[in-house]
DNA sequence: GTTGTCCGAGACTTTGGGTCTCGGATTCGG
DNA sequence: CCGAATCCGAGACCCAAAGTCTCGGACAAC
């Protein structure tokens, strides 16, 4: 059932499917859906959750290298189909409070975590500054690709979000530190 | 019209203004409104630009003191009553490419390009890296704002707009000027 | 005074999310 | 093995609000 409903969204996208759709796409009545979510846009989350969850795994041992891999990830997450669903569930989010804390629950916060452990792995090796504020390098990391996924202004690639890293990097990592983060391309 | 549409919006919220409520309170019929506005959120955006266009004027000579000003300028406006007619305006432009670039064109853009010449005067005055992309720095400083306001997070203040610039200062400052900004508080 | 244009008023259409109802199938109790 | 209660597919229905269409009165032009 959920299945038709990301076949469908991947398919047609977030906007163009109803909910009709979906429940006849599975075979199933439109009250069995809502027995299970409490609203469309809900389907459509747990939807983008299943698609996208699947990642960890093997990052380098260079904060900055696993940094850059995953502002990477990030950022081609957003390019694809998947940046269409999650920009359309932050604009549901707007107006419908309890989604919009469910999104932050359910997506952000997880995705956020392992930003955070990147981080906290980075201060307790030495290569980031002692007295960082994790929660205020993720904003600055990751707000300016949220910006471009939701503005639009600029077109979001996997290079910008390496000059963002590069930009903001003399602010997060230790000065004391002698390790200069090598470029590998 | 436009005044009333201004009204309505600050009482009642964008989300929860009607297009008959308007054209009721304009003392105009629905169908004269959509003469001159292709839909209700272009309104809206006529109504938020005429809210907080008076703004530029007597910026501080240091960089970082002006970067600083228009930052916080910013994070007040997203954390008023005129946030959440960003919000929706975002939400709205998702799935609406007219609307988004009327967005981007007639709001987003006056707004970044005043930021931008803050830079540039900064990268003139040998305060900022001669090499600095505006683009990127732009996106970097203000993007932690957006995401703030947008996801919801965290709460959005003036402090928070503090924290990002002292973060990101290091990267944007021209390493080879000796003088260190004074923070003024 | 007649004709034409403009526009307030409000009825109407459309769309899709969400609810209600029916009837058949499956399961449980006796 | 049979009656009763539950589950659920199907689809009719409701509702809100954006956007369109139509009428009729007011004013202007000639």
């Amino acid at each position: 059932m959920l299945d038709s409903a990301r076949d469908l969204v991947c398919q047609l996208g977030p906007r163009a499917v109803t909910v009709d759709q979906i429940a006849a796409a599975a075979g199933v009545g439109k009250q069995t859906i809502y027995r299970w979510w409490p609203s469309k846009s809900s389907v459509i989350m747990d939807a983008l959750i299943e698609l996208t969850d699947p990642d960890p795994a093997d990052l380098p041992d260079s904060t900055y290298e696993a940094v850059r891999l995953q502002m990477r990830r990030v950022a081609g997450m957003f390019a694809s189909r998947n940046g269409e669903l999650i920009r359309e569930l932050v604009a549901d989010s707007q107006g419908d409070p309890a989604l919009a804390k469910d999104f932050r629950d359910r997506f952000f916060a997880h995705r956020r975590a392992r930003g955070a452990a990147s981080l906290e792995k980075g201060i307790a090796t030495g290569e980031l500054r002692a007295d960082l504020d994790v929660e205020d390098a993720l904003d600055v990391l990751y707000g300016p690709l949220w910006l471009q996924l939701l503005v639009g202004h600029r077109p979001l690639s996997q290079a910008a979000a390496d000059r963002v890293l590069d930009l903001v990097w003399p602010g997060l990592k230790n000065s004391k530190s002698r390790l200069a983060p090598k470029k590998t391309t």
